[in-house]
DNA sequence: AAATAAAATTGGTAGAACCAGTGTACCATT
DNA sequence: AATGGTACACTGGTTCTACCAATTTTATTT
C-alpha cells in the first residue's frame, strides 16, 4: 500500500519525467523489525510452536521500543506467522501451513528472496485468477462496464513506456474488469494481488516486449470478447498471454508439473 | 487467528464435552477502535480522499491512547482503507476500489453486516477457488499426498457434529488439498479464506445436513478423483456440492447473474 | 513575485509506569 | 487423593509524557 502513495509523489514532483521512479522506501522502524522477525521464522531459526522471548526482551534485542515492536507484532499475527496471548507469550506458528496471503504480500513487497517454487505458484495463481475474473466479467458486464473498460484499455500507454512498466495501468485495467465482474470479493483479491506483484511487475512487462501484438490491441480484443459474453474466448486471451510469461519464468525453476509421473501409483480406481 | 487458540483451549478443558464452545472474544481495544474506524469509512461518513483528524484528536475521540490507535491504524492501512503519511495526515481511500482481502477478513471476522452482494461474491469465489485447487491437486498430487488426503478424509467427524460445524476439520481437509497442489500461493489463499469464512462456516455446515451423501463419503470420492488425476471429475464434485450452498444463499439476495440481460447491447461485434 | 527561512502541524519513536490476563506452586478443604 | 482457593511471578495490553522527523503553512527576505 506504500507504493501507491509513492507513485503519486513521484508523479507530482516529476510530472514529465521519462523515468518511473521506484517508490522510495519510508521505512517505518516497525517494518524493519517485522522483517527481522519474519526472517527468523522463515529461516527456521525458531520453530513452529516455539515461544519467542517476551516483548520487552525482544524489543531490546531489536534495539527498538516495545511500542514499535508491538506494531510489528500486530502484523506478524495478521500474516499468520505468530499468535500472541496476553499473560502467556508469543508463539511461532507453522508458516508453511498457516501463513496467509498477507505473508506473501509482505515478503514480496520488501523484495525478500522467495522460493522459486512459491514464485511459480504465485504466477500460476495470478494466471488462473485473472482468467477467472475475466470470465465472470464476460458473463455479467453491462453496457456501462464495457464502455469503461474500453476507455481504460484505450488509455494504455505504449509498450515499453515507464507507465506500463510500473504496473499502475495494468492494475487499473484489471481492477476495472473485476468491478465489471460484479464480485466484490474479486475486487479485493485483485487488490491483494496488486501488492503481491508490485515489485515483480516490471519483470512481467519486460516479458511482454517480444510480443507481436501490442498490449493495447490485445486488451481491446479482450474487451470485445467480454462484450460479446464469450467467457471462453475472453479467458483464453488472458491465459495465452500469461502462459508465455509463465513458461519463461519456469525456466528459472524446476517445473512442479512433472512431479506426478514419478511417484504416482498407476491405475488408481 | 484467535479462534484457533480458543478451539484448542476448549478442547483441553472439555475433552468429552458435547458442546462446541464458541471462542470467548478477547477484544483488544485497538480492534474495537479499528472497527469504529472501518464503520466510519464503509458507511460513507467520511469519503474517499478526505483527511481524517490527527492521531491525537482521533485517539481522544475514541477515548484511547495514541499508542493503541496507531496499532489500529497499521491494520487500517493494511486493509487498504487509509494511507498514513508522516507530517501530513491520515487519508481515507476508496474502499470499494482499493480494499483488499484483509478488509473482508476483518469485517467477516467481527461479524459485521456485509452487503448481500458481497456475500454472494465471497461464496462464488470460494466455490471457484476450491474447484481450482482441487483441480491442481489432481494434476500434481503424488502417492504420499493421496495417502495423507485419505487419512484426513477418513477422520471426518459425522455430519452434524460440533467438530464439523466449527469448520476446523473442513479447513484441515482443504489445506491438505492445497498442500497437495504443490502451490504455496494457494495454501496461503486457503488460509486467507479460512479467516474470511470462519464465522459463516456453521451456516454452510447446516446446509450440508440435507445431503443424501455424507460429507465423509463425498470427500473420499473426491480423493479418489484426485488420485486418478481426473481434474474435471474432481472439480465437478466440489462445484456440485458448493453450487447447492450457493443456490440456497442466493435466495437471500438478488442474483447478479441476471443483471446482464437488461442493459446489454445486443449483437456486440 | 519568487525564493528562502521560520513556525506550526502531523505522524514516528522512545521510555516508563501501571493494568489485566496466565500459569505455577502452594495451601486449605473435602 | 482430588478438588478448589490463594498468592505470586510473568507476560501481554494500555496509558502517559516527552521528544524526533517529515510535511505543510506562514512569514520573511531577496
Amino acid at each position: 500500500m506504500r507504493s501507491n502513495e509513492s507513485i503519486l509523489i513521484s508523479e507530482r514532483s516529476n510530472p514529465s519525467a521519462a523515468f518511473a521512479f521506484r517508490p522510495v522506501p519510508k521505512n517505518r522502524i516497525s517494518e524493519d523489525a517485522l522483517a527481522q522477525l519474519v526472517d527468523m521464522i522463515v529461516s527456521g531459526e525458531v520453530k513452529p510452536g516455539e515461544r519467542l522471548p517476551g516483548e520487552r526482551e525482544l524489543a531490546q534485542s531489536l534495539s527498538i521500543t516495545r511500542t514499535s515492536l508491538r506494531e510489528a507484532l500486530r502484523r506478524l499475527e495478521n500474516m499468520g506467522l505468530a499468535s500472541v496471548r496476553q499473560g502467556d507469550g508469543i508463539y511461532v506458528r507453522d508458516f508453511r501451513r498457516e501463513a496467509n496471503l498477507d505473508f506473501i504480500n509482505f515478503q514480496a513487497g520488501r523484495g525478500a528472496a522467495l522460493e522459486p517454487q512459491l514464485l511459480l505458484g504465485m504466477d500460476e495463481a495470478r494466471r488462473l485468477m485473472s482468467a477467472m475474473v475475466v470470465s465472470l466479467a464476460a458473463r455479467r458486464a453491462d453496457a456501462s462496464d464495457i464502455e469503461e473498460l474500453r476507455r481504460v484499455a484505450g488509455e494504455c500507454p505504449p509498450d515499453g513506456s515507464p507507465e506500463l512498466l510500473s504496473g499502475k495501468w495494468d492494475y487499473d485495467f484489471y481492477l476495472t474488469i473485476a468491478l465489471a465482474s460484479m464480485n466484490g470479493a474479486f475486487v479485493c483479491l485483485i487488490n491483494t494481488m496488486k501488492g503481491m506483484f508490485a515489485t515483480f511487475r516490471p519483470m512481467y512487462s519486460l516479458l511482454d516486449e517480444g510480443r507481436r501484438e501490442s498490449i493495447k490491441d490485445l486488451n481491446l480484443r479482450l474487451v470485445d470478447a467480454i462484450e460479446s459474453g464469450d467467457e471462453r474466448a475472453a479467458s483464453a486471451i488472458v491465459e495465452e498471454r500469461m502462459r508465455q510469461d509463465m513458461e519463461d519464468l519456469a525456466k528459472r525453476a524446476q517445473s512442479p508439473e512433472k512431479r506426478k509421473s514419478k511417484t504416482r501409483k498407476a491405475g488408481a480406481k
